[in-house]
DNA sequence: GTCTATACTACGATAGAC
DNA sequence: GTCTATCGTAGTATAGAC
């Protein structure tokens, strides 16, 4: 194995166990003993259990932007779309994001970021200053220029119930599962909601559209 | 401080503890010492960590049926409402919950329910057997009242994605309010929240309504 | 750079005083 | 029923061998 591979495996590993059990549940002993690594490696490497916390988040940021990057659109393809192409690439990213929410491998991710939701730490900058901050600020403008709307803080306000459609498909799996009568999130499944989805997205947009083209 | 305070105070520091750092991150210890109690107490009343663990989810389902059961319907009511008073009940159940994410209290009950979505154990039972999964029942057959639709699999789909549109205020709380470029839920920014819920719920609702008429 | 050995603190559980 | 005392285990950090 090589030395970068080790690292990989101890961040993947960290990821799972910080987010399991957050930063003072989980163990720096248990953490490199799955690495297959010894406890004082993390020490030496990353100055103790916080700088591994750092870390992880770190590397759930680089990793996003990899995994997710296709979906990402360049600033100027925002700025320059009309109503119909804005509405192609919005759809685009919301399916990217519905895609990781019920993939299985989201799950260590997803713990880890949403504990930091909720008592945000340095480790959240990180994070929300990478690809997901990028992510949410384009829904917004393109939400702006699919309907035409001019109130910006509205249009933030939706782009935040848009990701909550998809996010709840991992933050409240088990109840969505049980509501579904459901064992596990299979493929038929996720593509239900990634449908379902998608047309409440429009019908939530065509209804902007219709308000702001209203007073005029 | 009567006998009965002293256990609703450390139920209540428990389910702050566990849903920070899970059953195997949060410490008997410190649970027994902000309740200002011996730590062997808890090995005396609840069997152990496990026991208190246990415990505080039946709390929380039991304190969630409190708050929550005004919004409760009776399963009669349901059955019987025609298209509009099912809309209204609607909405009044979402309006509850959306109060409730946009809530400082709910952090402590999101956190460990967020935890044991994504790894149910026995205590997610006992939370989403009480009111959680009746409400959730109730709202997908309202949503079949509201929209003349016959497909229950879907009504329940979109369940999933309205709850997860007032969700997202509280699992993905620090994203959302950087996305509105605040620093605080406040009263203001949760009327507008939940505003903007009731539209998009109509939106869909009217949507949905509109496709089940189409084949007729 | 990576490991072993060790120092020190904190954990959960239990026994026994009151 | 509640407390203190104690046991065995596991935690992080550090020093030093290699």
């Amino acid at each position: 194995m090589t030395l970068r591979e080790t690292h990989e495996r101890l961040l993947d590993i960290a990821i799972a166990e910080f987010g399991a059990k957050g930063l003072e549940g989980a163990s720096t002993r248990s953490i490199a003993a799955a690495a297959g690594t010894a406890m004082s490696s993390i020490t030496y490497h990353y100055g103790g259990k916080e700088g591994l916390y750092l870390a992880a988040a770190q590397h759930i940021a680089e990793r996003m932007a990899e995994e997710m990057g296709a979906a990402a659109i360049d600033a100027g393809d925002v700025a320059s779309a009309d109503p119909a192409q804005a509405r192609v690439l919005l759809h685009r990213i919301i399916g990217a994001f519905v895609d990781r929410m019920t993939s299985d491998k989201s799950e260590a991710w997803t713990l880890f970021i949403i504990r930091e939701q909720n008592r945000p730490t340095e480790a959240f900058d990180r994070i929300y200053g990478g690809l997901m901050g990028q992510m949410m600020e384009q829904l917004a403008a393109l939400i702006l220029r699919v309907t035409g709307m001019a109130d910006e803080h509205r249009a933030r306000a939706v782009t935040g119930t848009l990701i909550g459609q998809a996010l709840v498909l991992r933050a409240s799996r088990a109840a969505c599962l049980r509501l579904m009568r459901r064992e596990t999130m299979d493929a038929e499944l996720a593509a239900t909601f990634r449908a379902q989805i998608a047309q409440n997205t429009d019908a939530i947009l065509d209804m902007l559209t219709a308000q702001a083209k209203e007073p005029a």
